[in-house]
DNA sequence: CTGAAAGCGCTTACAG
DNA sequence: CTGAAAGCGCTTACAG
């Protein structure tokens, strides 16, 4: 006899409460007990508090697994994103917490690192969990990330970049747009001789790339000696050594547009160190608008983008699709803003 | 008949595959299929094999939840946090999920916004999902916190702070000792007249302020009027407000300690715009050496945080103990460092 | 090295 | 509004 289980509130070996346990002390059936707590609109009130009492003094907690089991719903979303130490995501994250919590839903977070085989690692990781459905991070996904994803047939939605795909939902801007805003920001300025400094590669570096090349190519002032893209991680060092590269390679530059913030911030560090006058003798801008932006000297030009909306509205949008209801877009553009600062 | 289980690999209504179609493909028990992919060693080398390529070719994920069920072991490890956006936790995190992700454990997070409630719906919420351990950060959780963790009899360890309690196990430094320490680098940098700035003041910052007020009773200098602290999150936009009530409160400051980096830059970056020299007017340090600190101009004289490590080493000990495994010490003090730089 | 039986703790239809 | 039965997909002893 290893638990007292007709006394679990005082039993020795106090196993953990089940819904039995609960549906015992009240003296109704485990599927009343059930029902109390996931549609109590269908027990009548004098149960339903007796029962709210058992529960709580047999501290019953719910068992998830055997809800996930026995209902072949998981409440489980799986959101994968590139990276916990870039704060853009964390916004995504806080995001999608957000519209998720009040539901019940439990966020399994994936940190992809910025890799295909990892991300494809995590899926197949978190499809263990049946999870209802998947945010992912931008577009571009490994041919099996792909596969295992429709064969579980587990709705997905996208984050960050807009998809022209029909079969896809997508919650973001246009990178391109954004990258060429800016790069005519600095033209509108009177910038002639505008630098690029990029790293990750990631596919919306990649993209505000080509907004920056198609915004000069335009102004026909497009020279690719002034691009330095390296695959490293972007970290506020690496845009440090980037703007010496480049200032060594295109010594003549006027502008730079970093590809993200924390790179600007490197760049402008940089300069300061050596006496290079922020935007007399270069002017510096970033991307996304971090905190320190607005607050550094001089402040940073910057683009803002709606990180924190964009996790919002795509697990809204993925609830929707959960629910089996038809949204009305399959691709939410939230736009993004030009802040015009000191240091351009 | 809903779904043609006779074949799956061409059904219509393909339903997921589950563990009983690969033995049935294979030809052997569902047994020795749950052998082949939990303990191979146990199963010959030929059915190894077959079941291998039915895996395969089934596209057999396994069910997270059933095997929680049966096995009466989850495999997630809950990890809790109080903020999300500070670079301090998600570096916590990575150490936690580089300590425990080769085996197969699944990193449940969950961000306390610094509150003991939240801790508490999350800990109800997290024991759901029946953790085979739970990660803290602090010594200060809510008593039913407490009771509900003791009673799901589950291991649990502390994270950034060291317990002086038998009963628990920590991984972190002294919060005292490193306040301690940069207020007696600044008293030996001969500022006389040192301002503290605090916010959030959660347990970990009012033990480093303690430590900065120990420090300078010790050298007969302590005046409570130089202390500026209040109760909302840490920004760098708040840093900056911070500094401008303390110099208006004691003008005659001539250094400042701030509980973190992020109200450090706020400070710098205010008082650069009101021309106060840094240094020479005003010595700035912060706490916990965020990326940013040594590239600023000034460079950050701050406390570097071994939080990466606090994150793998508890997560290390945390396993133990899912093992059952005695360990060596039930607190493990990582200790700090000085950074001594431009701003003192 | 392999398997038949039982059961983990819930929920889903289906009755009444 | 309530309940008896069956089952979700695994694993745990226990045999052999």
């Amino acid at each position: 006899m290893p638990n007292d289980s007709s006394n679990p509130s005082r039993g020795r070996v106090r196993r953990r409460a089940t819904l039995a346990d609960v549906a015992k002390a009240v003296g109704v059936s485990t599927m009343t007990a059930s029902r109390a707590i996931g549609r109590p609109e269908l027990v009548s009130e004098e149960l339903r508090g007796q029962i709210e009492i058992a529960i709580r003094e047999l501290g019953y907690v719910p068992n998830r697994a055997a809800r996930a089991l026995a209902s072949a719903r998981s409440h489980v979303i799986a959101v994968l994103i590139p990276s916990l130490s870039n704060a853009v995501f964390t916004d995504v994250l806080a995001g999608v917490q957000d519209a998720v919590d009040a539901e019940g839903y439990q966020v399994l977070i994936g940190n992809t690192r910025y890799s295909f085989a990892e991300e494809e690692k995590l899926v197949n990781i978190h499809l263990q969990s049946n999870p209802d459905g998947v945010l992912l991070t931008g577009l571009t996904q490994s041919e099996r990330v792909r596969q295992m994803l429709s064969a579980a047939g587990i709705p997905t939605v996208s984050m960050m970049d807009l998809s022209d795909d029909p079969d896809r939902y997508s919650v973001g801007m246009s990178q391109f747009d954004a990258g060429h805003t800016i790069t005519r920001h600095l033209l509108v300025k009177g910038y002639r001789r505008i630098g690029f400094i990029a790293a990750q590669l990631d596919e919306r570096t990649l993209k505000r790339a080509d907004g920056y090349r198609h915004a000069l190519q335009q102004a026909g002032l497009y020279d690719s000696r002034r691009e330095v893209l390296v695959s490293d991680p972007s970290t506020i060092a690496l845009g440090a050594e980037l703007v010496g590269r480049l200032m060594a390679r295109a010594p003549d530059c006027d502008a730079v547009f970093c590809c993200n913030d924390d790179l600007a911030y490197g760049a402008i560090f940089q300069c300061q160190r050596r006496g290079i006058a922020i935007p007399q003798q270069l002017a510096i801008c970033g991307f996304n608008d971090l905190p320190a932006s607005a607050w550094m000297n001089p402040s940073v030009t910057t683009i803002s983008t709606p990180r924190y909306r964009v996790g919002f509205e795509a697990a809204t949008l993925l609830k929707q699709l959960i629910c089996g209801e038809q949204p009305e877009q399959r691709r939410i553009d939230l736009g993004f803003t030009l802040m015009a600062r000191e240091s351009t």
